[in-house]
DNA sequence: CTGAAAGCGCTAACAA
DNA sequence: TTGTTAGCGCTTTCAG
């Protein structure tokens, strides 16, 4: 396979001109250009990336940390990033760290080792520290709400979105407020938010419940089936995710209660599965959010963007 | 950032013998073993991955491309990808083509860049030769059938998928038997296969409708008005996604049409949304897909393998 | 406008 | 078991 130095023995040049011309360089005379060029194309030549980055240490590179892919929200969200990286010349290495302490930490090595320029990190395990002792190495910038200053972001005001919610629902004068979140309250930020929003909106003794370990339909059934065959059926959820919502509903068919008529229920990732059921789902506008994540990894900016979400209604 | 050099330095050794600790060589004394990793906790060092791969010729990264992400088939297919990738020990890069074959190409020319090892192809708009030309610089694998014999492959037997569901539809009685598609039979395979199939099916007169065009929730709405509001409305629908079968059910109720009463629908994809509404759907294993391709695609052998589909039922 | 040469940091063949 | 050294292929300063 050819490389530099042949394409520059055979154009009669320098290495240095072909890597000039290769770069689009300006000063180099155009006799000399047009014989690199033509020598290129002869040799079917093509740049070394590795070689480039090594000597210039730079990757045009970005890695992506995400547990799973097959959830809605990172869909939207790696969706922004694609687009925004692509304008910017710059690839997505996708990461997936299946809730692994273990497996996030060695992602936040490769920017150690100089295979990515910066990270996007979405949802994690990772403790702020051990996402500051590798900030020295290379961007991150977190998509959620990070409890450290230090971590730029940008991310969705879920409390806000929570608080509106639970408030929406006791003003329509709901009493049995269930609502679900994803990982328990230990590991995962937004279920305490969740909580701590239910608890600071519904001041009263409402016959609430909630229910952890929510992730997809599946799970939605799940639930739903404690929640309808209990003495204490529920009159409104508030669920993780329109996935785990149409679960519900499903369930709550099958034990004889349909919604609309028989209790309220609010999504979120404002999915097609919210419209076709006609339940009002939260939209974080994650491919926004992903948009502007990459911009702000890419920039030599320090911030922390919260983006504003929308409660949306159907027809 | 110290490099391999300061190591060897610190830890009195040549930088041989550092690379050996590195990569768990055998035949390193412990002492300098263990003097080598002291050095390098010390001075807080980690090899640097160009390098790595400038010198070995090789990434451990493949690359795969798809046309968006906003799709539940390459959620799934990606998800398979990532899994298998991982366990294997190789990062995925992952290249967004909006169906642009210059964008396309310009990622096949990674091979030749040594940017990746390999990459993995889903549905595209290359052509044949432009794949066969840039094999020769690393192994590409598809994911769809491919209508050229040596391109190795890992894809779904869409046509007996099509054939099969046609034939239902047939024998159930269906007379008024429309369907969709995605891009133009001009440009996609499986347009055609499903025209093909469609025609040595169905060879009796019926009145049935194609459209193309469909690839999401909208697109399904949009066209199941086309449908609904025409004389002629369709008994029987098979769909290119569960997201256009909903999208028509949605809008047949607004022309005073339900499911299942007034029509059947046939889905494609398998996801919550055909649960949840009732209707059939097409599973073609994208998970295994993209497990068995990131396989096929890392070993050495050549391979042209041909997935199973389902045809789901629902209670 | 051009070329020589010194890196970039690591691997691996070879000799010891 | 260890060290020397020649690559891997490109960028970039510096001198001209």
């Amino acid at each position: 396979m050819a490389n530099i130095k042949d394409v520059a023995r055979m154009a009669g040049v320098s290495i240095a001109t072909v890597s000039r011309v290769l770069n689009e360089y300006p000063y180099v005379a155009k006799d000399k250009q047009e014989k690199v060029m033509a020598v290129i194309k002869e040799l079917n030549y093509s740049v070394n990336g590795n070689a480039v980055k090594l000597s210039k240490g730079k990757t045009n590179t970005i890695g992506v940390i995400v547990p799973y892919n097959n959830n809605s929200c990172y869909d939207e969200l790696i969706n922004g990033i694609l687009k925004k990286a692509h304008e910017l010349h710059y690839q997505v290495l996708l990461l997936p760290s299946y809730y692994e302490n273990v497996i996030e930490s060695s992602y936040l090595t490769l920017l150690k080792k100089k295979m990515i320029d910066g990270i996007l990190l979405t949802s994690h395990t990772l403790h702020p520290e051990q996402i500051l002792a590798l900030s020295e190495w290379g961007k991150i910038v977190c998509c959620e709400a990070c409890p450290v200053e230090l971590v730029p972001s940008v991310f969705p005001d879920r409390f806000a979105a929570y608080i509106e919610v639970f408030t929406y629902l006791k003003n329509r004068g709901y009493k049995r407020i269930h609502f679900t979140s994803g990982r328990d309250f230990q590991s995962s930020p937004s279920t305490r938010l969740r909580i701590q929003a239910y608890q600071e909106t519904i001041t009263e003794a409402y016959e609430s419940q909630f229910f952890d370990q929510c992730f997809d339909y599946q799970d939605g059934k799940r639930v739903g089936d404690l929640m309808f065959r209990n003495s204490i059926v529920p009159d409104a959820i508030f669920t993780n995710g329109d996935e785990v919502a149409a679960g519900i509903i499903a369930s709550a068919q099958t034990h004889g209660y349909s919604y609309p008529q028989d209790f309220e229920i609010i999504g979120e990732e404002n999915t097609p599965l919210s419209e076709i059921l006609g339940f009002p789902s939260v939209d974080y506008h994650q491919t926004s959010i992903g948009e502007q994540a990459v911009s702000l990894l890419l920039s030599d900016e320090y911030a922390r963007i919260q983006i504003r979400h929308q409660l949306n209604f159907r027809a």
